[in-house]
DNA sequence: TCGTTTTTCTAGAACGATCTAGTAGAACGA
DNA sequence: TCGTTCTACTAGATCGTTCTAGAAAAACGA
């Protein structure tokens, strides 16, 4: 932009108010069609790209983005598909509103640094995506007073939520894996804290998200006597996945059916399988969560839930003001494919 | 934050001057350690949580965000591994600057809205990731005034750009496949426009993007008697690629090469061989683009540029003032493994 | 002890728009 | 012709900061 151009500018040269070239931009009916016309392309002629966005938001009250709060790091946020088909839809209404979204991952590690971003961003309102209620940044988003919507049910009534009943959906995948006769079964779990390329087991104490918590639960709910080990092999990824079920497999006390509490995990398990000559549903069972696009093409079997409608969802609690819900819970349903069978006797 | 709590609302409660307590959030060292601990203190009993964002943005004229500028739909984008490894380079160098990242996706289909949140957003700068140059988005945001870094190289040589010899890239892969007799290869390739489930074959023409162009460019160089022909199965995604290699597998007319222009589109070439109990790099040769981390896992022969290096330097362009290079050309590399064979002799 | 520098704080003007309230003139009905 | 309604436009305050200059007080050097 030509430096300095303004409104003001704009006004002097066309020869009216600067609230008249404000409502050319903004409420083209307030006007006649020509000074209209005539002011846009004295605008255009000044090298003039419209109302400054930082002044709209200040005088305005509204900034024109919405936050996206991610625990963990980026790569791994976006390594699941499944944050990718929630992010989707909650652009696809993001732009429907004309509104942003403005990426906040918080590297755990780092709050400091983190929370920092969390403080000096203009924002309207924030998707909190899959982060642990107490965290510090939703204090301070608290504080400035933007609104919030989850995508986890919290424990207070006028919290907002868009999410699934985690308890019953695991119970869904609980009662199907009892049918078909497994006792002793391997959740593999996402865990920040476990760096590096080993396995470890874990106790449901040290799990630290709710709804992995939740889904344990539910699980042990419908199998009442199953013996249910934790396993994990780092943060929440295709190769997390694959390094727990390899740890799995080659140790003596291979259990007759491998969880993976998302799809990407239970992909990976299924990877490690097929590098054993082990086939899924036969030899093993492995079942995941979420279905993603992939879970189809490798017939695995899986809890769906509506991700993109997800992020529909919370796009419109968070920026349609004739929506009065604030929280919404989405249903669930069991996909049995090939990659689940009966528990071998013995 | 309870209405209406300012920087002036805590000066009074103080008893000092507004600038004081801005000075208290941006400068520690302009006042007394005990001074800046009182208005910290009452800031915190009033309930608030520091310079609103929008106000800091136009008087100081930085927005603190970067946008990060899409061609396609978001859900496309970040389906590809490699854009997930940009973002994560980028957003690495913009937290180092406190600085966020503002998604800003362009449906293609949809302009009048998409170029709508490219005017409102408050941004310093823009990353233009893979979006073809003559864009109408560009051209606000050049008239807007804010600097732009580009994943494509221009032609004009005052544009900034982080990127890679596409032609010398695939050259290096034309010149492998080559030296193993390969005469008849088919190229898959990104196309927004088709669409679906079905394949389609196209003419370079057709081709929209400027690096797909430039790398069948660069295969035809070193391949120059050799039958290169276009097939797209829609949009840069493993399912694009899956369609794309089921439809020439099933012809009469099987090259004995296929070639992903990017890594999801050849691992889904595999999916596609391994359903029909063909062995890459024997049955038929298999190559990639990018080497995203699956790419080692599949034993796909593929370009690597370095990813998460390209995301860090356009950030580093964009936000270091102290970096002069405008534009950076980032080095590739062939990388063989078991999907590239000899071509069978017929 | 007196000027000079340093520290610590302040007054008041921007930044660039939008909003509220209101005015001048045209159009209207009787 | 007169009062009323509507349309088209404007003045001036305001959003919540940060910045520029500068002043008062404290510390310093000789």
């Amino acid at each position: 932009m030509s430096p300095g151009v303004t409104l003001k500018t704009v006004a002097q040269a066309v020869g009216v108010s600067p609230s008249t070239v404000s409502n050319a931009y903004n409420k083209p009916d307030q006007l006649s069609a020509a000074l209209r016309e005539r002011i846009l392309s004295t605008a255009q002629e000044l090298g003039y790209a419209g109302p400054d966005a930082s002044a709209r938001a200040l005088r305005s009250g509204k900034a024109g983005a919405v936050g996206v709060l991610f625990t963990d790091k980026l790569a791994y946020a976006f390594s699941d598909p499944y944050a990718v088909g929630f992010l989707a839809g909650l652009a696809e209404v993001a732009e429907e509103f004309a509104t942003s979204l403005l990426l906040m991952p918080l590297s755990s590690s780092d709050i400091q640094g983190g929370t920092n971003a969390v403080q000096q961003a203009a924002i309207d309102a924030a998707a909190i995506f899959c982060v642990a209620g107490g965290h510090p940044a939703l204090d301070i988003l608290r504080t400035r007073g933007v609104a919030m919507v989850s995508t986890d049910r919290g424990d207070h009534p006028d919290l907002s939520w868009v999410a699934i009943d985690e308890v019953e959906a695991a119970a869904k995948l609980g009662k199907h894996l009892a049918r078909l006769g497994h006792r002793d079964i391997v959740v593999l779990v996402d865990n920040a804290e476990a760096a590096g390329s080993r396995a470890v087991e874990m106790t449901l104490d040290e799990v630290g998200y709710t709804d992995c918590e939740l889904r344990i639960r539910g699980l042990q709910k419908e199998m009442p006597d199953a013996r249910i080990r934790l396993v994990s092999g780092g943060h929440n990824a295709f190769s997390s996945g694959l390094i727990g079920a390899e740890w799995v497999l080659d140790s003596q006390d291979r259990p007759t059916a491998i969880v993976g509490l998302s799809d990407v995990q239970a992909l990976g398990a299924i990877e490690a399988m097929k590098a054993r000559g082990l086939v899924p549903g036969r030899d093993l069972t492995v079942a995941g969560f979420d279905d993603i696009p992939q879970a189809e093409t490798a017939g695995l079997t899986t809890i769906r839930q509506p991700i993109k409608d997800k992020g529909r969802a919370v796009g419109r609690v968070l920026l349609d003001p004739s929506v009065e819900e604030r929280q919404i819970l989405l249903p669930t349903e069991l996909v049995v494919r090939a990659s689940s069978g009966p528990a071998p006797r013995n």
